[in-house]
DNA sequence: CTATGATGCTTTGGATCCAATGATTGCTGG
DNA sequence: CCAGCAATCATTGGATCCAAAGCATCATAG
C-alpha cells in the first residue's frame, strides 16, 4: 500500500526517512491493512523488536501516528488502535461531506493533465478489479489524487486523517455489503472524474458530497460492523 | 491562558501530566500568545533548559504539537512555527466555516444549562472588556466553550487545531483593525447565544458561519498581516 | 468464602551518552 | 576578487540505562 507513507512533514525533498517516520510508516501499513485491529493495544518494545529500532523511534513513530488520528494513548497506559462507535464513524462521515469538497475545489486548479490521466486509469483498475483489498486500496488512491493538488497541508492532512481512522469500517461494510451495489461506486467516480476534466469545481463538489453522504447512509444501515470483535 | 492545556490524549480522568506534556503545555502557551512568532526556530536544548527537562520530553512535546497545528518539523533541520500565507489563512477560515457549525450542532444537545449561563457570562465580560489579548483570550474560550458539548474527539480536535494556526494573524488583524467593528462581534455572538438558549440548531448554524465569513472576509481585506516581521 | 491490602512484575517515561546529518566558515585556486 | 570545496561546529536523531506508575496476583483477615 504505497503512496501514503511519509506523510506529516518532510514533504519536501527529505531525502532520508529517519528510523522513527520508518517505524511510523510500517505501523500505519498494518493498522490501515487491519493487521492491528480497533482496541488492539501496541506495545512498544514488540514494536521495537519487530522492525529492528529501539524503543525511542516507536515512541516518536506512536506520536506521529497519533497526530493522524490512527492511535491513541495515555499517560503510563500506553497506546492502542481507537475503536469508533456507530455515531462517532458518522460524524466523522459529515466532517468528510464537507472537507472534502473545499479540498477538491482547491486542487482542481493545480491538477495536471497528466494528473487526471492517472486518476482515470485508476478508476479502469477499479471496474476491473474484483478483489476487495485492493478496491479499498484503488478507491483510496483514487480520492487522494483528486485532492494531490490541493496546496494547504492543514487540509490535506485533515482530510487523510479522516480516511484513515475510517478505514476500519469501510473495510467491514464493503466485506458485508458485497460487490452488489459497486456499480454505484462506479457511475458517482465517473461523472465526478468528468467534472474534473471539465474543470467544473461546482458540479465535483456536487458529485463528491453526494458520494460520501449516499456512504455514509448505506453505512449507517450496517450496525453490525460496530459491535464486532469484543473480546 | 488556561482551559486549553491539555488538549490531545490524557482527556480522561488523567491523575497526572507527564513532563512531556508540561513542556507541551509551555510551548503551546509560549506560541498562542504570540512569544515566539511564526517562522520563528526551536531549539530543543534551549527548551530544555528553560523549562528544565531533558531534550528527550522536548522531542515528544514537539511531536504533540506539530499534531496540533502548532508547529512543523524536519528531519535533522529542526522545528519551527509555520508561517502561514493569506490564501492559506482564508482556506482555514472556509475550513471552519464548514467544520465549527457541525461541531456545535453535536454540542448543542449535551450542553447543560450551566454551561448556557457560563457562555453568557463570558460574553458579558466581552463586552466590558477593553484589553485586547484578553478580548482574543475570551473570544476563544466562549466559542471553544459553546463546543464543549461535542462528543466527537475528532472533531473537536480539529477546531482547536485551526483555531490554533490562526490564532496569530487573528491577532494581528484585530490589532490592525481596531476596536471599531467590535460592536458587530458582540451583535452576532448575542444572536448565536440566543439561538443556543432556544436549542435552535439551525439558527446557531446560521449565525455562527456568517460570524466566521464575516470575519474571513474583512481578514482578507488586511494582506498587512500577512507580510511583517521578516527578518 | 469474600473482600481488601500489600507485593512483585510488566510497561511506559526520562536522563545521559554517542552517532549522524546540515550549515557555516575559512581556505585555496582560478 | 569570486567561486568552489573541505573541514569544523552546532543541532538533531538514536541507543542504552534507570526510575516511576499500573496492574495483577496472592495472601490474609474478617
Amino acid at each position: 500500500m504505497p503512496g501514503q507513507t511519509r506523510r506529516t512533514a518532510d514533504g519536501g525533498p527529505g531525502p532520508v526517512d529517519a528510523a522513527s517516520r520508518r517505524v511510523a510508516g510500517h505501523l500505519r501499513d498494518a493498522i490501515l491493512s487491519g493487521e492491528i485491529a480497533p482496541g488492539e493495544r501496541i506495545r512498544q518494545e514488540e514494536v521495537a523488536e519487530r522492525f529492528g529500532a529501539s524503543r525511542l523511534p516507536v515512541r516518536e513513530a506512536l506520536r506521529m501516528l497519533e497526530a493522524e488520528g490512527l492511535t491513541e494513548s495515555q499517560a503510563h497506559k500506553g497506546a492502542w488502535v481507537p475503536r469508533l462507535g456507530r455515531h462517532e464513524v458518522d460524524v466523522i462521515y459529515q466532517m468528510r461531506e464537507r472537507l472534502e469538497p473545499l479540498a477538491l475545489a482547491e486542487s482542481l486548479p493545480h491538477l495536471t493533465e497528466d494528473d487526471v490521466h492517472r486518476i482515470g486509469e485508476i478508476q479502469e483498475r477499479i471496474e476491473a478489479n474484483t478483489d476487495l483489498a485492493e478496491f479499498l486500496a484503488l478507491d483510496r488512491e483514487f480520492h487522494l489524487l483528486t485532492y494531490s493538488g490541493c496546496p494547504i497541508d492543514q487540509l490535506s492532512s485533515m482530510v487523510v486523517r479522516l480516511w484513515n481512522s475510517t478505514q476500519h469500517y469501510r473495510r467491514a461494510f464493503m466485506y458485508l455489503s458485497g460487490p452488489g451495489r459497486r456499480w454505484v461506486v462506479n457511475a458517482e467516480h465517473r461523472l465526478l472524474l468528468d467534472a474534473i476534466e471539465r474543470r467544473d469545481a461546482v458540479d465535483a463538489e456536487r458529485h463528491l458530497s453526494g458520494h460520501i453522504r449516499r456512504t455514509r447512509i448505506e453505512l449507517s444501515r450496517h450496525p453490525e460492523v460496530f459491535e464486532g470483535t469484543t473480546p
